[in-house]
Parts: C-alpha cells; structure tokens; sequence
DNA sequence: CCTTCGTGCTCAAACGTTAGAGCAGTCGAC
DNA sequence: GTCGACTGCTCTAACGTTTGAGCACGAAGG
C-alpha cells in the first residue's frame, strides 16, 4: 500500500528528512504562516482555456456518469415526467396516492433532482455568491472572511442554497472572476466584500442590476443595500474608555489607509470622541496600512515626533501588534508606560501579551445578515431599509491599563 | 441619506451607546471571538422549502433580468446561433472573419455564456466543491480552512472553474449537505477535508463513483486520491529536535482524539521519534480534543502525575497554549522549566509570548495540490499516484529553550 | 459533364427541468 | 339529457448551450 506512495523531500534512503527552519526571533514582519507557500514540486495548474480542454476532454471521454433524472422516476412509477415534477412541487393537481408512490420511486432510485435543469428552466441558480473583488490573498487569507464566510454559510445552509466564493486571481483579472459569476448566472446574487471606496468593482456589481449586498458603509452608493458596523461608534467608544476611564490624554491614532472606509469611519471615531469628551486631548495621526509592519513602522514615528504619548489606538488588531513590538523593543511597557489599542479582535487581540483592548467586529453576524438581506433582494422583496448598521461592542483586555475601580 | 439608516442598540435620542464587555483577564478558555455571535434583532432566515419559496416569488415575479444569449450575438452578426457557438469555440469549420465578427458582436453586447446551459448541455458544472463535511461551524471555523480555501482558490482560479463550499448545518443534515451538491451535479467535483476517520460521509464520498479528492490521510481507503502531510515525520522532528537539539528527556504528549487520523499519526511520530533517538527517553501521554481548554486540562493532568516532566509536545498549538496558560498560572515558566512545543502554526504559534516552536502545516499548498489533483479526475485523466503527502517543515521559536549554539 | 471534395454555414436534437394548455373521464346541477 | 366544473393526469414548449448531420456552393479531377 505505500508503495504508490509518494513522499516529497525523501531522501534516497528512503528516510524522512524533514527541512527545520528557524523562525525570527524578534517576532518580527517575516511571519512564517503568512509567507510563500512551499512551492509544489509539481509546476502549479496552468490555464487552460475552454476550447483546448474539450478537446482534451474528448477523446476519451468515459460515459457521462449515470444520473436517474425526472424520465426514470417517472417511467418507474408509470406517469408522465410531468407529473412526477408537479408531485414534487406538491401541486394540488396531483393526487396523493400518485405523490406517495412518486416520493417511494424517488427515494428508492435516489433521485436528486439536476440543479442545471432546474437553473436553466428557472433563469436563476440555487446559489449565492460570496465576491472578494480587489484582493491578492492578503485580503482573503483574513480571519475577517473565515467568520463572514461562517455566517454566510448558516445562511445559506438554511436557506437551502449553495455558496460560491469568487475571488480575482489578481488586478488585470480584476473584473472577470466575480462579474461572471454573476453575469454567467451561476450565482442568483452576491454578497460583496471590498475594502476601498474607491474600489470601481463594486460600482460595476452595483449597476449590474442584479442583487447585491454590501458588507461595509458605502456612503458613495447611498442606494445599494449594505450591512455594516457601526465603526465610527466603536471607535469612539473605545477612544472615550482611554480618555474617561484611564485618565488618558495624549493619543495617538494609527490609522488604516485613508481611501479606506473602515479606516476613516474608524479615526473619525477617534477625532470625534476626543472632541466630545469634554477633556483637554492632545493628539497625532500616523497612518499605516493595516499590516503589523505599517504598525510598527507607525509607532516609531509617533514615538519619535510625539513627546510623552499616553496611549496608541490602532486602527486594527496587527497594528496594534506592531505597535507592541515596537514599543517592547524600547523597552516600553504596556500597559504600565504606554496603553494600547486595537480593533478588530479575531483573536490576535486575546492571544497576544497583554491582551489587547479592542473593538469586536461581529463578522459572523455580518454575513449573517447579508446573506439574509441577499435572499430578500434574489426572491424580489424590497427590503426596507438599504442600509443595517450593527452595534460596535469594546473588549477590554489589559492593554489599556488596569481596571479602574 | 442618513434617514433609512438603521442602527441596532441605538438610543431613544439618537446617540449610540455601545455595550461594553469585560473580557476575562485570565486568558482563558471563554474567548471572546469564539463566543456566541452577537445576536441579530432580526431572527435568523427561517428555512423555507421549495414549494413555498417559488408560490412566494411568483405572484410580483418581475421580468427575468434581460441577458444576452447565443441568439442575440447570432442576429446580430446575422448567423445562426449554432454558428456562434462554433466560433466561440474557434472551429476551423468557421471562417476568420465571421470569427472576428462573432468576437466583435459577443464584445459589443456584453454577451456572457449562461452557466446552467452550459452544464446542462456539457453534463457537468464548470465548478468544483470544498466540503467540510461533520462540522459545527467549531471546524470550519478554524484558519486551517481558510488557508485551504485560499489555495483551492488560486487553482480553482487559474482553471477558469468557480468555487462552492458545503458545509454541514447540523449532523441531522449530515448527508444532505454535501451529498446534494455533488449528486445534483452542481459541482463536477470535491475536495473533502473532514476529520474522524470513522466519518461515515467520506466513504459515502468516495462510494459515490464521483470525483473526489480527500485531504489528510486515509489508510482505510487506499483506492481514494488523497493528499496530506507527513504528519508521523513532522512529529519525529519537533520531538527529536526536542531530544537531541535540547537534550530533554523526560517528555509529555498531549494528543487529539485518537479517532483522528492527523492525532494519531502525530502520536506514532512522538513514540517513533523517542524510540529512534537512542536516548532513554520517559514520556507519557495525555489526550486532548484539540481544544485550548482541553490542552489546559491535559497540562494539568500530566503535571499532576508526570513528576519532573522536562517537555510536553502538544499535538496542535491549540492544546499548546492551554498547556502554557495552566503552566504560568502555575508559576512554571516557558522555556526554562519546561519546553513546550505545538503543531499547526496558523498564527498562534507566532503570536503567543513565548513563541512556539511548531510544525508548519502547509495548508495553502494542500488546497493547491488537490484541486490539481481534483481537475486531473474530472477530466478524466487517472493521476499517476492515488496518495501524494507533502513533507512536515518544523518551525523553531522560543518555547523550546534557547537555541544550542 | 459528372463526381468528389472541401468550405462555411444551417438545422435539429439533446441535456433536465417546469408550467401552461389540453384532454379524458366523472359528477353535480339544471 | 346537456352543460359546466372538477380531477388527474399528458403533451408540449421553453430555458441556453453544444454538436452531429445536412446542405448549398464552388473548385478540382476524371
């Protein structure tokens, strides 16, 4: 049995040899589980377009694998194909005693019934589309998704609808991947989660005229129905704990990308709370990019322009974790010199020493939500409202500093 | 704008008071992130079954969205459609400039090859299927996923093939889930990631003469075309790097459940490794259930009956950190009284303070390497080896003690 | 001049499903 | 006794695609 096994990196004498590779002991940027992939030793599959794989696929194409369809179950229970459909459906034209033996032919011959048939004939599939537009797997490969793509599956699970993920391979494919699910009709709607406003994708989703959600704020597609969180919220929120629980006065913010929506919402969060927090705030920006090294390059520049900082809030968990290092490399403490922020909490925020301060963003309920706000949209029911924005919930850790009281 | 915006947990007055939630500062098993999913005000989707969901469409059913079809393209080149197809598909038996018109034509209208047709007529959908079979969202929720996603993708991608999941809603719907998108033939294929090697569904999988692909290990199907790691391999390095880089000897297990096929075949490669290290090793076992929770009780239980235990070895990093937060509420510190090593590293390992030293799970390549492997089958071409394994990489952090020279 | 061949298309059928029209038989009402 | 309605089905068309068979035409070969 092992002989048709095949192990990669086995030396000759058939002992197992494995490569040890000895991580960064700084903790740094070169994360080991987000770096290249072990390359295959086998080249990666190449495109192959539509034509030439037919023509692959002809020559020896084996007897289409045997499906019991309508016809057989119809010709066992002695009726029209017909009939065994409006059977099927239930309909009132169709007498019991006829729909009992239909239902005993369909399960004794296992029929299910063909979803191509049925999208044909209906002009629309059984099936939603989850769409990550504008990504190189940097976007994808996020904990964000893995909870939205839970929730949109207990959606569609319940539902009864199949989920299909479309990502773009990359830029110049950009449109392709996901505007031909939806224009092949693979997928009835889809469920689209972007990253940046300005992001011309989404505006071609939106004017497909085919159903759509959002999940974040679009403020620019005020009639496209969306599902997002409160950001400017939790971020005031969480910026106000900082200043009213801990006494905090001199903040620093280190923003996301500012053409992103998230990332404004989130520091105007910030501005605002300073603003309406009835204290004397002093305050400085520095923008990152979302990424634990844009993070910590942050911290630098606001350690070396801001004299006497209180307290960072990132506006994400790898920021903020960026931040750590950086300020565990001054020899910083946290929460006792400096405190710390975050938001997102995918678990970064709870693994990571001290626990970060942060705000949770309900991912699973996100995609709950839109899935919802999809299957009304695909059965044409208005929604109505266009817009659904959750609630923003702090986690406090022991980032910010000890509890007061 | 801001009108037909809604937003749950607002005040009476319009100012948004978010709730605050105090996370647990031991660290423990309560994790925030995992815990139960912000409610939403609306009930979740209730299921709605077929018959009742179309008598629910019908009645408003607006005009099916206008699409561009074969014959569109065909009247307005003035050819048949049968004509188009055939210059679609670049036949000789068409001329070039009808070809270049046909081009011209499809590119003006937008024309999009419906999907449904094209599986209907081909017998198969231009799509595969990731199925996560016997889950609660506990397994699909895990970043092991998400990096398998995110390499089925880029094949998926690069093969010009959409993407569905399926996932099991409950075990009630156990079969159900998957089963139906295979046999309804919305997918053309699978790649199956489950887990138990007593889970029923795989075999029910392979039994079903469609193309499969497993990933992990499967020594009771030897016929099915799996692809996994070398688990046993990866468990003898991190445990002779234990032994001999370290020179510890009295060392502790903590596995999965031993019905699982990747616990087990770590556990071979503990015992194997100690037994080929010719030193006089001591070890012992204890059994987890790849929790965080059940690592922390695990750790407990070999502290309390193991004396002197210089390591312990956790069969996932899971486990590992339950193991390091019951040995530092203990006092016990990582690495100096004992080491401690993981398997898995998706992020924790990295994050955790020590770092972990670990095995890397090349998640994204498994994903890459079967959907190759899917395509072969779907189209017909047997792949040469039915078993590919991968080789285990250890990744050396600092939970293991320093490095020696 | 007739046949053969090749070219470049058209026609028709088929994939599996659903739904509207139609139809044979029964039954109750007038 | 005739009419209409109802019951319980069958027939047929249609969804959009691909493909094998067929056909009209011109050129080449006998």
């Amino acid at each position: 049995m092992s002989s048709d096994v095949h192990r990669q990196g086995e030396a000759a004498d058939g002992t197992v040899k494995p490569r040890v590779r000895r991580a960064d002991p700084s903790g740094a940027a070169a994360s080991p589980e987000t770096g290249a992939l072990v390359p295959p030793a086998r080249s990666p599959v190449e495109p192959t377009d539509e034509a030439s794989r037919a023509a692959v696929t002809a020559p020896g194409a084996p007897a289409r694998p045997q499906t019991v369809t309508l016809k057989d179950v119809a010709r066992a229970v002695g009726i029209s194909q017909s009939a065994v459909s409006m059977a099927l459906a239930d309909s009132s034209r169709i007498s019991p005693a006829t729909k009992d033996a239909v239902r005993a032919a369909v399960k004794s011959l296992g029929y299910v019934p063909n979803s191509a048939g049925r999208a044909l004939r209906a002009g629309r599939a059984a099936s939603i589309a989850v769409v990550v537009p504008n990504t190189g797997q940097h976007m994808f490969g996020h904990p964000y998704f893995m909870h939205l793509l839970v929730g949109v599956t207990a959606a569609a699970n319940a539902h009864d609808v199949a989920l299909m993920i479309s990502t773009n391979p990359d830029e110049t494919h950009g449109v392709a991947a996901y505007e031909r699910v939806l224009r092949s009709r693979a997928a009835s709607g889809a469920i689209v989660a972007s990253a940046s406003i300005n992001d011309t994708n989404v505006n071609r989703m939106v004017d497909a005229a085919l159903p759509v959600v959002l999940i974040g704020r679009y403020p620019q597609l005020p009639h496209a129905v969306s599902v997002g969180v409160d950001e400017v919220a939790g971020a005031m929120a969480i910026t106000l704990h900082l200043v009213q629980q801990h006494g905090l006065r001199r903040i620093a913010h280190i923003s996301g990308p500012l053409d992103h929506q998230p990332a404004i919402d989130r520091y105007e969060g910030f501005t605002r709370a300073l603003a309406e927090s009835g204290q004397p705030c002093t305050h400085t920006l520095a923008v990152g990019d979302f990424s634990e090294e844009s993070g910590r390059a942050a911290a630098r520049q606001v350690l070396d322009t801001m004299s006497d900082v209180q307290a960072i809030f990132a506006a994400n968990d790898e920021m903020a974790y960026g931040a750590l290092l950086e300020l565990r490399s001054r020899g910083l403490r946290v929460p006792e010199d400096i405190a710390l922020a975050g938001y997102d909490d995918f678990g970064i925020s709870r693994l990571v020493t001290p626990g970060l301060t942060t705000v949770h963003v309900p991912a699973e309920a996100l995609g709950q939500r839109a899935a919802a706000l999809l299957f009304d949209l695909v059965e044409g029911t208005t929604p109505v409202r266009t817009h659904t924005v959750l609630p923003a919930e702090i986690v406090v850790r022991d980032s910010c500093g000890t509890h007061p009281a």
